[in-house]
DNA sequence: TAACCCATGTAATATGTTACATGATTTT
DNA sequence: AAAATCATGTAACATATTACATGGGTTA
C-alpha cells in the first residue's frame, strides 16, 4: 500500500530533481547532485547520500527511467522521465499553494528576532548582510536567459527587503521611545 | 565527544526556539511548538516530535534550563535560556554568510523551471500565486510592532518579484522568437 | 457529559548530512 | 606518475514527519 506506482506529490527536492531532468535530457544522477552542489543557495547541498537514493526512489514510483550505459568504460546510468513523471512534475510545480509559502529565509528568520539583538551588533549585523547580498556572490552561469535574471531579481528583493526593515527600525527605535 | 558543553552552530530551528523562548521567558514547550504551528510559514510545521526532542537536546547542551511545574493539576515544564544558550543564540543570530543566502523558497524553485511549463498553464499558475500573495493570507498578530511589518514587507517584495519575472517573460517570449 | 484544548511524549518511518569506499578516466 | 574529476554507492548518524497514546482541565 501507501503507493500503488505513483501516489503522493512530490516533495521540493524531488520537484526540482525531475526538473532538470526534464530540462537537461537523459542524464546521470551525478549530474543532478553536481546541479545542487554548486548551485547558489547552500540549503540544499547535493550531497550523493540524498541524491542517489532520491533517484532511485522516482525510478521505483515510475517517474524516471534509468538505462545502463557502458559505452565508456564507466558504468554510468542515464536517467529520463517517463509520461508519468512529467505529469506529476507538473501537478508540483503548479501547485499555487506551495509556491506562494514563504519557505523558508535565514534573513527573515533573524530580522523576526531582530528586537532581542543589541542595537550595535544588530546593526552591523545588518551591514555585513547587506554587503554580501550587495556583492551578489555566487551568481549561475546558465544558457538560459531566465536563470540569471531569476537570482537577480531575487538577491534585490531580499536586499530591497533588508533596506525597508532597518529604516523602519530606525524610524521606530526600540526601547526608550516616548509613546 | 562532539559536544563537551555547548559545541557546534545552532539549526535554524534551533535558533528560532531559542529566540523565542528569549522573547517570551519561561514557557512550555508546548507554546513553542504551537508558536510554530500556527505560524505564517508551513514551512515548520510544528509538530510535537521535532519539538520536544530538540528542547530536551538544547537541555542537555546546556542552552536551556527546564523547570518543573505542577501548580496546576498539570504537569508542565518551564524552559527558559541560559547565559550559555543567550551567548549561542545570538553568534547563530548575527551569523551573515548564513542570514545571506537563499534558503529556499518554493516560488523560485518553480519559476526556474518555467521555461518547461506550457505558456497558458504557467500563466495560470502566475496568476494563481499572485492572487494567493496579495490577498496576504495568514499574516501572524503580534503584540510586537515588527512582526506584522515583516510580514508585509515580504509578501509584497515576493508579489513584485512574480510580477517582475512575468513581465520579463513577456517580453521574451519563449520559443518561436525572432531573434 | 461530550467535545475540545492544554500538555506531555513515543513509535515507525522518511529523508537528509557527513564521511567513507571504490574504481575508471582525464588532466597536470 | 600524481592529482583531480567523473561516477557510483553505502554506513552511521541526525533530524523531521505523521500518527498514536495518555491524561488533566475547560467549555458547550
Amino acid at each position: 500500500m501507501r503507493q500503488g506506482v505513483s501516489r503522493q506529490r512530490l516533495t521540493e527536492l524531488e520537484g526540482a530533481a525531475l526538473g532538470h531532468v526534464l530540462r537537461a535530457g537523459a542524464c546521470t544522477p551525478y549530474a543532478i547532485k553536481e546541479t545542487f552542489r554548486t548551485s547558489p543557495a547552500r540549503f540544499w547541498s547535493g550531497s550523493a547520500g540524498a541524491v542517489y537514493p532520491l533517484v532511485r526512489r522516482l525510478v521505483a514510483r515510475g517517474l524516471l527511467v534509468a538505462k545502463p550505459d557502458k559505452r565508456d568504460g564507466r558504468a554510468r546510468r542515464f536517467v529520463s522521465a517517463t509520461p508519468a513523471g512529467r505529469t506529476a512534475w507538473l501537478a508540483w510545480l503548479v501547485d499555487a499553494d506551495r509556491a506562494a509559502d514563504f519557505g523558508f529565509d535565514p534573513l527573515r528568520t533573524r530580522l523576526f528576532y531582530s528586537e532581542l539583538v543589541p542595537p550595535r551588533r544588530l546593526r552591523a549585523f545588518l551591514a555585513e548582510t547587506a554587503g554580501i547580498l550587495a556583492a551578489g556572490t555566487r551568481a549561475p552561469q546558465s544558457e538560459l536567459p531566465h536563470v540569471p535574471v531569476l537570482h537577480a531579481v531575487w538577491a534585490r528583493l531580499r536586499a530591497s527587503a533588508l533596506a525597508e526593515f532597518a529604516e523602519t527600525m530606525d524610524k521606530k527605535p526600540r526601547r526608550r521611545g516616548r509613546g
